[in-house]
DNA sequence: AAGTGGTCTAGACCACTCG
DNA sequence: GAGTGGTCTAGACCACTTT
């Protein structure tokens, strides 16, 4: 196995910290590289003679700053690090659409990664009081809903949520899995809703146990949240999209101006 | 204490997880309000008929989630959420600095908490080729750094670091901790420098060590990552501001035009 | 079958807080 | 001193993966 130190008895750290420590700058040196199996429980045991809660106490630590994954049976490896998607302030660009992209797809294109949709579900539902606000719409009204997930390469790196006014997109493709090319915000303009402007809010936080299982990503790894709404040229708020994004995966630019 | 279920030997998921689950639910639906003190781990042993592993392998679960903070010898209590500081795009727009105030102070008016700076360093070091690349200097090229720290209501809930170049800022009150009414900025602007534009890349991720200390945060708690570039209207940088924050702290709000 | 991590038990001693 | 969480031990049985 990997050469490891010794625990020293007269370092106020616990035992388990500094474990914890070693196999932390093993990571970050690149001794153990990305995708590389950590030394099992049973090894950490032996190599520093502690109990074996003592070795999982260590690789707890390890989890809990999401540098490492856990898989059941075959033991815990370095997180490897996924693609970074750098979404650009101009990627809702009219241009874009115009070339029969979606603003997922031609921002895939650009980084070089192999975009995918699936899970997609189209409802209808009351409006919450939040969306509703969002939306300018009185509570209770109806509106549209589409659900999906976004992949890269593969790994799941967003789950989102749309909700549009069904005076909007009744009976438009929109109410369509796939809505067709350039995605709803074609649709939009093509309906006579030609988009001024979006307002975006950016968050963070961990994940809850149901976003884990979507986004795939275990304890430790925090999500970046994104609320858009998109107004018309009229101003009127036309959609309201609700993102939780893997955080690590992500950089958003945006461009202020001073005045 | 608080009345909580029993666990169910039917269901599948383990006690340990059965038990987060109730306390997360009391703590969501308000019966465990911010501030609150949870059961202890012996009342949790007594209550569910367990050993204290298991309570203390539930409780990590919410630490995990950043839900509570343990505080040894006194108990484990539900995180008080922090006052939400929502930064507007138009967070940096000059009426703000003609008024003669730096744009932290002049968001915390409209918010309603206390502002506060300490921890003002000021230095000088070459650029490391990341800090040098934003700002456009040759790589090497001395740079002057503003280190400090801000608080809400006395809790730090930001760490920045601003890079300038020597050129810019030399002989300037910019060298100063306090660099007086309307900030840095205003500053700048004095010099010659109009402001014309910020560019801002946002990310998230797990504190490091230093950045839980400084921010006086636990482990479970992520922070949002901007690093905000400045330019005049001659296209020049004239500042890299690279800071760390608080996630449950923030809301950042853009407005992006649709062309 | 062997090796891995996941969960759990029943104890122990320690450090910290508070009355 | 009593109550709290922090750390540790030495076992046990289970579920999953690989050979």
């Amino acid at each position: 196995m990997v050469q490891l130190g010794d625990i020293d008895r007269s370092d106020p750290r616990p035992p388990y910290q500094q474990i914890a420590g070693m196999l932390r700058s093993a990571i970050e040196s690149g001794t153990l590289e990305p995708g590389a199996r950590l030394p099992s429980e049973a090894a950490l045991m032996e190599n520093f003679g502690v109990a074996r809660m003592t070795a999982r106490q260590a690789i707890q630590e390890l989890r809990g700053e999401g540098l490492v994954i856990p898989e059941h049976g075959r033991g815990v490896f370095v997180r490897p690090m996924p693609p970074v998607r750098r979404l650009a302030s101009d990627r809702f660009a009219r241009r874009h659409r115009d070339a029969g992209k979606a603003a997922f797809i031609a921002e895939a294109d650009k980084a070089g990664y192999q975009p995918g949709v699936d899970r997609i579900e189209i409802s209808r539902t009351t409006a919450t009081e939040t969306i509703a606000e969002r939306l300018r719409l009185p509570a209770g009204d109806e509106v549209l809903v589409r659900d999906r997930r976004y992949l890269a390469n593969g790994r799941p790196v967003e789950v989102a949520t749309s909700y549009l006014p069904i005076a909007i997109a009744d009976g438009t493709p929109i109410e369509e899995p796939d809505p067709g090319p350039g995605g709803i915000y074609a649709r939009l303009e093509e309906a006579g809703h030609t988009l001024a402007r979006f307002s975006e809010e950016v968050g963070a936080r961990m994940p809850t146990p149901d976003e884990r299982t979507a986004l795939e990503i275990g304890p430790g790894i925090p999500v970046l949240t994104v609320v858009r709404t998109a107004y018309d040229v009229n101003d009127l708020a036309v959609e309201v999209c609700d993102t939780v994004k893997v955080a690590p995966a992500y950089l958003l630019e945006y461009d202020v101006p001073a005045q």
